[in-house]
DNA sequence: ATGAAAGCGCTAACAC
DNA sequence: GTGTTAGCGCTTTCAT
């Protein structure tokens, strides 16, 4: 077990100094074919590999971002992080993932890496309130940051969101227009963005139309609360006939629990979902959502990285149109 | 813009050298509380934050594992991306994500990376058959790398897989049990571990109880070519009643086609999917498959890594047992 | 065009 | 216990 040959063995191989060699591998420098040909061979010949470390050391970064999610499991999520893997990838840069558990020590350890320079930028989704503005503090100390999916407010950072209050709108307007008219929102936390938006494009264009909001119930965006809401639903607001889910896995919890309780989807209860990330179209009965463009989120979230890495200090906060699509699960009155 | 602070300037300012400050942050040396007050003063009044590409270059390592995977956005590999993100978090390891869409560059690329000491140790899960034996050659080029769920033949390293052979023969009885006798396979690769296991111990079972294997069909592990498989499938061996799936992709796929083609899964053609992964439950009809342990894969995996990165040399290849969970997408002729 | 040399910030032998 | 010192391997002024 030698020690693995350096730049320096290299250019002593090739008769150059390890000057020539370094910016020759980096493309800054042309060099007559002779001369590049004793570099190529010294390296083969050695077996020679360029330590990134040192590289990163030397430069003061590492051609790495980070991406933090609160469970990269959530099939959006997930989605979104091949995204973002995707178009580090093309640019060269490596990817560090932190799947964050929504717990925000997790969160702020990798804020902290940013500062610490191990990434170059980060990209960060959350899902849960910024308990304390810790998060917007430690998010606001650092240059190359975006936000997606979902704000953490007050940073002044660029963003890309999709439009939750078009979501909620579009949602509204299918259940009013198959004559439903007892509504429910179910969705996450009450007190973040997204659930705040789309409960209220949803109640505000129902309310607009005739409809009428029976109760709005907040949660998380788990599949658990699905089930708990769903529970509540049947026992407490008979009267509904027409619920607009905030989430795929929250109306997972919500099926699961129907079929327990023999309410069929559909037929005696009308739904609506927002996300489009798993195969809603082979569920019973297929369930119609409102369609986030997620690989459009991680590819945008991207660009706003970059543009923020290569010095353009703008926030803009970008917001994707969502569209509905029908399927089966909204029965007409 | 200046200059942050360095462990010099720490050590400066608590009175101490540079050497004694390292030591009692990486926790090897026990300060009276007097001196650890004067360095922690230091820290805070600085602003002080280590830096992460000098301790790696100095140590030789980056405490940074890889993972490589074909696709993180397929609900598997993404779940195995969240068990392995666990388990590398609580190690107070950071996790590069590489989703290599089953391009051999991009999995060399990574395995490169492990060669040059960016990552200490590297995860590999592939889905496609090792083209010129150069990913045999790669990963047994290197120490810390372990392979999951999909075997690199060849290669003497590591491995954890689940038990293909026990999953095929658990679909192969539950079939016949309900009656079945002419049934056919959908698979990925024909040339792979995993695809050639889940066939095999799916026909010898089958064969020995008296069943009839019409056809194997050998492709991708796909929503695509499950839809070209269940057009060849309906169009070319109407006699089948009974599909054993290699995987909850390509039986999307399948379903797609059945529904559009007025195939009722179930009651024209029973199914068993290998993977249970989604939420197969909620499916139309409920889908009965073979349940793999992904979050044990992955964390099995992990621990397999941690102890090659801990010296040990030994190649142990665990195999870790499936189960078949009954829904509705079985008929009893 | 090419080389010499000074870092980048930290760790670890070795010495006191 | 604490400090001195020599790297870790690369990049990059600054000379030549």
């Amino acid at each position: 077990m030698t020690k693995p040959p350096s730049l320096q063995d290299v250019a002593r191989a090739a008769g150059l100094s390890p000057a020539t060699v370094s910016r020759f591998l980096n493309g800054s420098l042309h060099l007559p074919p002779e001369t590049a040909e004793r570099i190529n061979s010294a390296i083969a010949t050695l077996n020679y590999r360029p330590n990134p470390h040192a590289r990163s050391l030397s430069r003061g970064r590492s051609d790495t971002i980070g991406l933090v999610v609160p469970d990269v499991a959530n099939p959006f999520f997930a989605r979104l992080a091949a995204a973002v893997e995707h178009h580090a990838g093309q640019a060269g840069l490596g990817l560090m993932l932190c799947s964050s558990v929504n717990r925000q020590t997790r969160e702020l350890d990798y804020i902290e890496r940013l500062r610490r320079n191990h990434v170059d930028g980060l990209l960060f989704t959350t899902n849960h309130q910024d308990e304390h503005q810790a998060l917007r503090r430690a998010i606001d100390a650092n240059r190359n940051i975006v936000v997606m999916d979902e704000d953490v407010e007050g940073t002044s950072v660029p963003k890309v969101f999709s439009d939750n209050l078009l979501g909620g709108r579009l949602a509204a307007r299918h259940f009013l227009a198959a004559g439903h008219r007892r509504l429910a929102y179910v969705g996450g936390p009450r007190n973040i963005m997204t659930s705040r938006e789309r409960a209220r494009g949803f109640s505000e264009e129902a309310v607009t139309r005739g409809g009428e909001i029976v109760t709005e119930l907040f949660g998380h965006y788990t599949m658990d609360y699905g089930r708990a809401a769903m529970e509540m639903l049947i026992d407490a607001y008979p009267e509904v006939t027409a619920v607009f889910i905030g989430a795929d896995q929250v109306m997972y919890g919500m099926a699961q629990v129907a079929k327990e309780r023999g309410k069929r989807l559909g037929a005696d209860l009308s739904i609506i979902a927002y996300d489009d990330v798993g195969p809603l179209s082979l569920l019973d009965p297929p369930v119609t959502a409102i369609h986030q463009p997620v690989e459009d989120i991680g590819r945008i979230g991207f660009e706003l990285l970059m543009a923020r890495m290569a010095g353009d200090m703008s926030t803009p906060v970008i917001r994707l149109p969502v569209t509905l699509v029908e399927r089966s699960s909204v029965r007409s009155l």
